[in-house]
RNA sequence: GGGUGGUUAGCUCAGUCCGGUAGAGCACAUGCUUGACGUGCAUGGGGUCGCAGGUUCGAAUCCUGCACCACCCA
């Protein structure tokens, strides 16, 4: 069985993923005695494809739940998908459209058959994909928001919210997309700034003389009721109670006084449209001015239009434009740059206008999720986004939920004749409601609109595990452990969760919620089509693999809000990934020939044995801790420089020397130290690479899967100080030689003979554990000791430690860079001496500063004037 | 206008919570057919930690102000 010299991930991951398709291994059972741990999927999109954002929460879920689960716990993470209902009914519509069709032509039975056809076809997309991320979800519990089951738990939710009187129905101000012909949440408007323009247009006054008012929306005067101006406004004060004419259209407004009115902006003077802005619909509302609506859903100008009905609002702008123009009522245009509403599924400017609509009355849910939080029952990771959840929900205002769209879940709602309301589970339990409330039978019609799909995501957590219905699921897994996902939705998802969970299960939906940051570009650019710098995680399945995808996206750290992703990271990740391949690979040739049922019990170990165990304690012991803490890339990196700088470049090649040596005992000692760190390392390894590591486990011989694996447990008894201390020396003593011989330019292979000096018993440590390895290692034909040493001319020399090493070179060396490096070295000395002395001389250290600091500080100090003095007599000689 | 994050080596970023001699990878330079790996090995150069104050025996780290970049909210 010998490995290719080079990690080919294509074939390893292909062929690994289908194992773990047919495989139970991440079925997980309510019934189990072990602790439980659990996590809910942001469900993604259901027409989604798989980009960074997912492939980076949804790696960092995979390494938390894999880590729990091979630690003892009951680990399940419940998959699911997104009906996403403006998104999905936006691309079917889009394909509708290429074959000359449109929704309404088709019908709403019709379209909602094409949209499950789609959802059938390439719904499962999203899912195959996350499983190649590796992602170990218990698939076999799959759902999706138009689920029968999950609607029930939508239908349910919205009943009990209505019976209580948290949902209600009326006429408000609500943001309209005129291309997704819905309404849209507050927060599904993007406020972007644009160049606009500041149109200065006079408004005669009757009997004589003109206001001229200042507007971004020329269009909407078409629906001016009225005009105001500010009551503390000299200018004007005068005109309040008297009438303006309505250019264009001639309506009568009455000018009224509104404090809103900021006497600053344009003339002082503004338009009242009640119909089409918030502000204004106050002010109207206060004033009882009728609210006219100018547009259709579309977008274009409607009946109260007068002669631009029909026409597009943009076109309208410029038609009404011009008639003020020529009117000579457009007094000026001034560039202006203003914020505009977008929608944020189609990038569409929305328009506010008022209109009948279902909304949930936040403030009693908002309040309890605040408490929750600020009792500590929910702790967000960063800390800082805190303060942001309870900004968002103490001015949190009611939500928006009915939409204009066809796929979702249908509004419980059905009227009777005279339009009184019955929210029902279905249309039998509204009858019976009915019938209850007239007295008769009568006709019902059930509300055409939808839910908002963040209606159903709030309930997520608990309807993924079969509410309203009391399951096992629930009461095992429900609150939930963790909730990993992005910023930018704690408003749309996170905090609605929080409120939903505490309404229905009278408990937090999850403990914990680690927030993460945001993918972008090297240039640190958001990923987007259009600016072409999107890079695909299934592309870098081809390129790289899903591990090193894996492994370079556990380094985005959380704190900051943008994580730049580029290829030279993904190199790194993949050479890592050849490390760790060559690395077992030479374990396997290595140790071909260990019988089985041998035991690193009762063996005398070598000192690197008791290094490399050490220091595989302590990674450990690091990467247990930080995985707590949820510091994903200090795990990385502990893991990545236990793995290289440690374990490859150190301990192997000293264990080179036994593995070739002719004792059999301690060649069977270094093959047990290799086959056992090996062995622990997979495991620590396996929630970052699972793929890899699950190829080399087999590799090993081991029966099963590692993902099942028992995690490295904490093995205190291991660290060993002493063992770190010699193997330290060893270290800097090779390192010197090798320092010496490139920065004097010793031919490579020419072999030196190293003598050691100085303090005994260090050299004794040194030359009874290392001298073979340090031969080797620092290519010496030899090393001694030999107390006062006289060096022949041209000897090199080093200070390691406690210790100089000679090297006796035959006038092969540049001499002059042999002293230039020892006064360098030198001069560094003496640097940190001066700044350790400098401080050590201020009587204010030694008075305020802790005492095993100055001891520290001394004791530096006094290893530093040692080495000065070797230096200093070695530059002399 | 309010808020958040960032500013450390040529590049990408750790380190800042909890003050005590500035780190990694890449890139760069030099040398290496080292019996696991050139996706590798060895060695080396490279930083007044954005700026200005303050606190402290001591500040990349704590405090205040400022600048620039990014994002969020109104």
């Amino acid at each position: 069985m010998s490995l290719p010299p080079r990690y080919d991930p294509r074939q390893v991951e292909e062929r690994i993923l289908k194992e773990w398709d047919r495989s139970p291994y991440w079925i997980c059972d309510p019934g189990s005695d072990r602790k439980p741990f659990s996590i809910v999927i942001p469900p993604p999109n259901v027409t989604g494809r798989l980009h960074m954002g997912h492939a980076l929460n949804n790696t960092l879920q995979d390494i938390v739940i894999r880590y729990r689960r091979m630690d003892g716990y009951e680990a399940c993470w419940f998959p699911g998908t997104d009906h996403a209902g403006i998104a999905t009914q936006n691309v079917v519509e889009q394909e509708l459209a290429k074959e000359g069709l449109s929704r309404h032509k088709l019908g709403r039975e019709k379209f909602l058959e094409r949209v499950w056809a789609w959802k059938e076809r390439y719904g499962s997309e999203i899912i195959e994909q996350l499983k190649a991320l590796g992602a170990s979800c218990d698939w076999s519990r799959t759902r999706f928001t138009l689920d029968e089951g999950l609607s029930r738990a939508v239908r349910t939710a919205f009943v009990r919210l209505y019976d209580e009187g948290l949902i209600y129905r009326g006429d408000y101000m609500i943001n309209w997309c005129p291309r997704c012909e819905t309404t849209l949440s507050d927060i599904e408007v993007e406020h972007r700034e644009i160049e606009g323009h500041l149109y200065y247009v006079r408004y005669p006054l009757e009997g004589g003389g003109h206001v001229t008012v200042a507007t971004t929306r020329p269009e909407t005067m078409l629906g001016d009721t009225a005009v105001a101006v500010n009551p503390d406004d000299d200018r004007y004060r005068h005109l309040i109670g008297k009438t303006a004419v309505l250019p264009l259209l001639g309506r009568k407004l009455p000018i009224v006084a509104a404090a809103e009115v900021d006497p600053e902006f344009g003339t002082g003077v503004l338009k009242i449209t009640p119909g089409h802005d918030p502000v204004d619909f106050q002010i109207g509302k206060r004033e009882g001015l009728p609210a006219l609506n100018i547009l259709n859903g579309d977008g274009t100008i409607n009946s109260s239009g007068g002669p631009f009905a029909g026409l597009d609002r943009y076109r309208a702008r410029e038609e009404v434009v011009r008639r003020l123009e020529e009117e000579g009522l457009l007094e000026k245009v001034e560039p202006y740059r203003h914020s505009v509403g977008h929608c944020y599924r189609c990038g569409t400017p929305v328009e506010p206008l008022i209109s009948t609509q279902w909304f949930v009355r936040m403030k009693p849910l908002a309040e309890p999720a605040i408490q929750v939080v600020k009792q500590g029952k929910i702790r967000f990771i960063p800390d800082r986004w805190t303060k942001l959840y309870f900004e968002w929900l103490e001015n949190i205002r009611d939500w928006c939920i009915s939409r204009q769209l066809w796929w979702g879940h249908r509004i419980p709602v059905w009227y009777g004749p005279d339009g009184h309301p019955f929210a029902a589970m279905d249309e039998g339990e509204a009858r019976a409601k009915a019938r209850a409330h007239y007295g008769e039978e009568v006709e019902l019609r059930q509300d055409e609109d939808v839910l908002d799909t963040w209606f159903s995501s709030s309930l997520w957590p608990f309807s993924v595990m079969g509410w309203p219905d009391d399951t096992a699921e629930l009461r095992r897994f429900y609150p939930t452990s963790l909730l990993i996902t992005g910023f930018d939705i704690l408003f749309f998802w996170v905090a609605r969760m929080v409120m939903m969970g505490l309404k229905f299960m009278g408990e937090v939906p999850f403990r914990e919620v680690y927030i993460t940051p945001l993918v972008v570009d090297e240039k640190g650019q958001k990923m987007s089509k259009s600016l072409g710098n999107i890079i695909d995680p299934m592309e870098v399945k081809e390129t790289h693999g899903m591990d090193a995808l894996r492994f370079t996206l556990s380094h985005a750290s959380s704190k900051g809000r943008a994580w730049r992703l580029s290829y030279a990271q993904l190199d790194e990740a993949r050479n890592f990934l050849n490390k760790i391949w060559n690395l077992a690979r030479f374990i396997l040739q290595n140790t071909a020939d260990l019988p089985a049922g041998l035991s690193l019990e009762g063996r005398q170990l070598a000192w690197e044995d008791r290094w490399i165990l050490s220091r595989l304690a302590r990674t450990t012991d690091k990467v247990r801790g930080e995985l707590e803490r949820y510091n994903f890339h200090l795990v990385a990196e502990a893991l990545y420089h236990f793995t290289w700088d440690e374990l490859c470049d150190w301990y192997l090649e000293v264990a080179k020397v036994r593995l070739g040596g002719e004792d059999e005992e301690a060649r069977r000692t270094a093959q047990l130290v290799l086959r056992e760190v090996l062995d622990a390392l997979l495991r620590l390894l396996h929630p970052y690479l699972p793929f890899i590591t699950e190829e080399l486990w087999r590799h090993l011989g081991k029966e099963g899967t590692i993902a099942r694996a028992e995690f490295p447990r904490p093995t205190p008894e291991r660290i060993d100080p002493e063992a770190e201390a010699r193997f330290s020396l060893f270290q800097e003593l090779v390192s010197e030689v090798r320092a010496l011989r490139a920065e004097l330019g010793v031919p490579a292979k020419a072999e030196l003979e190293g003598v050691l000096s100085g303090d005994r018993d260090a050299a004794q440590a040194l030359l009874d554990g290392f001298a073979t390895a340090a031969c080797r290692l620092a290519r010496l034909a030899s090393l001694r000791y030999e107390d006062g040493f006289s060096p022949p001319e041209g000897t090199a020399k080093g200070v390691v430690g406690p210790l100089t090493v000679y090297l006796p070179l035959a006038g092969v060396v540049d001499w002059a860079a042999a002293r230039e490096r020892l006064k360098k070295e030198l001069s560094k000395v003496e640097g940190e001496l001066r700044k350790l002395e400098g401080r050590l001389a201020n009587p204010d250290f030694r008075a305020r500063a802790p005492a095993e600091v100055v001891a520290k500080a001394e004791a530096e100090a006094e290893a530093l004037r040692a080495r000065r003095a070797r230096l200093q007599a070695h530059l002399a000689d």
